[in-house]
DNA sequence: TCACCTATTTTGGTCTAACCAAATTTAGAA
DNA sequence: TTCTAAATTTGGTTAGACCAAAATAGGTGA
């Protein structure tokens, strides 16, 4: 009754016809998951509730959490109550996910994809031999070790494969890069699942991963970029027979 | 013996259990999107239609749509039939806008998504310099002489100096550049647009174009990257400034 | 006292039936 | 044929209801 015709009289806002009644409830989540007034990683309020609080219908309410949902800013298990989610970039690049999907399900988009990744990593090495602490390559160092140990266990090594890369995207301590790598590792995973692993290609991936830490340790951009790239062009090879 | 002990074994999915109903007809029409069952830019078919089609209620087509919307396959404008956008890089990014929004309400959020393209154009500019071909170059010396001839106007300044960054994103055929690139002007906007704006700041920023461009066209990738970076950090000062 | 099982209440997921206003289509007038 | 006005979709929203799963309260036995 907050709405309807209280004193039509003085009442002149030119009221919602611009978008939906979600979109309003839309906004004030958002901002009060800003404020903090909704906590991050508390439940929202129940559905009537919110009905009730911003005065709108159940389906309004409802349209409204699919949205904050589907933009990544709660997240919303089947029966259980939405859970608020403060968003970074990590949960920003996870709200995509659907969509990149479909965007490589054939070899172009995959492929255009893996470029990217590529070239964000020789400029990444680049960087980190350039720039990268003593305590980065200390931790490239652990990351290679364990990277060297897995070498029998392919499954162990992807792992750890993964986690060697990782830290590459951890260097200029800017949290997009890791948002990026998982979306990298995400979107591409389905992909490389399909292909066939052995030690033997653990042990030249590993050599490869040895001659990027050294360049990077030795401070030698061109050799890092040059390694990386000879690293990740071979792992595309592999993955292209995985298109029928 | 009425009890009803879940004994979690024997107890088959008899329904659908698994996830909410709107999933399904999303998945359906995300397939029929792909196949061009459903013609891009096509609008959707009526709400009533697709109840019966999928035997669901209309809260949950609209669920589904709303979810179709959120994830970029349907363009929903408000009061008219949502239309069918099959989905490239761009639209993906364009669906996180909403999200990032709120990353970007901070300093700390803008700083580290410039630092990120900082970091992409300069890897970029040294792309260009090893890898461009003769009529990549040709297209920046016109985007050049374009930005050039603007620097009296500071509004046409502004669309030129994009454009002349744009083409650097176009250089190595990856959709996925020009993407990011409008993901990033689209982003950072609102921040650019409160900065002042001058004939001055034009030359100078004409100026840094200009060695960015030079350093192309003869093949220095480190000249190239110092010129952008020196570029793009001299402008971040004047952004940062329009922070209270 | 406290862990464990059960009955009760919430709460999310779904449906039906309607109403309104804007969009679209149709029909009719010029 | 073209333009306008009425009739018909169709999206946006509300209300009330049902079910099953989750959360909670309550009681029982160790």
């Amino acid at each position: 009754m907050a709405h309807p015709k209280p004193h039509p009289a003085d009442i002149q806002i030119p009221p919602d016809r611009t978008g939906r009644a979600s979109d309003r409830i839309v906004r004030e989540i958002e901002a009060q998951i800003a404020t903090g007034e909704l906590v991050d990683r508390a439940p929202l309020p129940p559905e009537r509730d919110l009905m009730e609080r911003f005065g709108a219908s159940r389906a309004v309410v409802r349209e409204a959490i699919s949205a904050l949902s589907n933009s990544g800013l709660v997240e919303c298990k089947p029966r259980f109550r939405p859970i608020v989610r403060k968003p970074d970039f990590r949960t920003l690049i996870d709200a995509t996910g659907d969509v990149m999907r479909h965007l490589l399900d054939d070899e172009s988009g995959v492929k255009n994809l893996y470029e990217s990744r590529i070239f964000l990593e020789r400029a990444l090495v680049r960087e980190s031999a350039l720039r990268a602490r003593k305590d980065d390559i200390a931790e490239l160092s652990m990351a290679l070790d364990a990277n060297e140990a897995a070498i029998a266990d392919s499954d162990a090594f992807y792992k750890t494969d993964m986690a060697f890369h990782g830290v590459l995207y951890g260097i200029p301590k800017n949290p997009v890069y890791p948002a990026l790598h998982q979306a990298f590792t995400g979107w591409l995973a389905p992909h490389w699942d399909k292909m066939l692993r052995s030690p033997e290609r653990n042990r030249v991936n590993f050599r490869a991963h040895q001659d990027i830490f050294l360049a990077i340790r030795d401070r030698d951009p061109d050799a890092a970029e040059m390694a990386l790239e000879n690293h990740l062009r071979a792992a595309w090879e592999y993955v292209r027979g995985t298109f029928d």
